[in-house]
DNA sequence: ATTTAGTACTATGCTTAACATAGTACTAAA
DNA sequence: TTTAGTACTATGTTAAGCATAGTACTAAAT
């Protein structure tokens, strides 16, 4: 069912944020590696969607990043959570607990 | 902080359809008791999301409305799930729970 | 009888985020 | 010196949520 993509992918998008601010939280990763991660969890974006996003977080202080050269092509940007990224990853976190409560309550409530 | 509350209303907005197909999957409702339902479970939806959601929704045939008096002010619109709704939100739930999942996984990850 | 308040639906425009697409730049191997 | 693969950048489109204003109906207050 068409709709069905349509509404997995408003779902995915709510949680972007969290998910990487989350495997970032275990080191640095270059975005091509948060992709690999992501796809393991069946969580799928695109590179249009990541790299604008990382941007705007590095961009609102929360992420950082340092180059690295690569032996098998062009340099990478490793970023990494800064202290106020690592507080806002708390926050999302809650934020996902309390919200995924709200919804099953819904759904339950609903059988 | 002001970034949660708008990363907040991101993870809102993937699960708004859901919520209000569930809710409507209990018996016809109204958008204003259907708000009314979803501040109880404290997600917070306004009447410019809501009523052109639910238009949408009409408009692929996965609701549909009866029209009903009110004594006490304008008729209301009471919207139900269609036979294709009703399909619809069983594969909304399933794409619910296996991305709860997902995302579990990496934020546990994490840890 | 007319105004006011409350409720409900409608219409329009703005903002934002995801995504598609194309492009640049670097390495290494053919 | 091409070609392939990888990585980042730039630009435009689309869609959804939401703010805002407006219309229309009922009932109570003046």
């Amino acid at each position: 069912m068409v709709q069905t993509e349509n509404a997995k992918a408003q779902m995915r998008k709510g949680v972007l944020e969290l998910c990487i601010l989350s495997i970032l939280s275990q080191g640095e990763a270059y975005p091509t590696e948060i992709i690999e991660r992501l796809k393991k969890q069946k969580l799928v974006v695109v590179e249009g969607t990541l790299y604008p996003l990382l941007t705007r977080l590095k961009n609102t202080d929360l992420l950082t990043y340092r180059w690295e050269e690569s032996s098998s092509g062009p340099p990478r940007k490793y970023y990494l959570l800064t202290k106020a990224g690592k507080t806002y990853l708390n926050d999302l976190q809650s934020s996902w607990y309390d919200m995924v409560s709200s919804v099953n309550k819904t759904i339950q409530n609903s059988k």
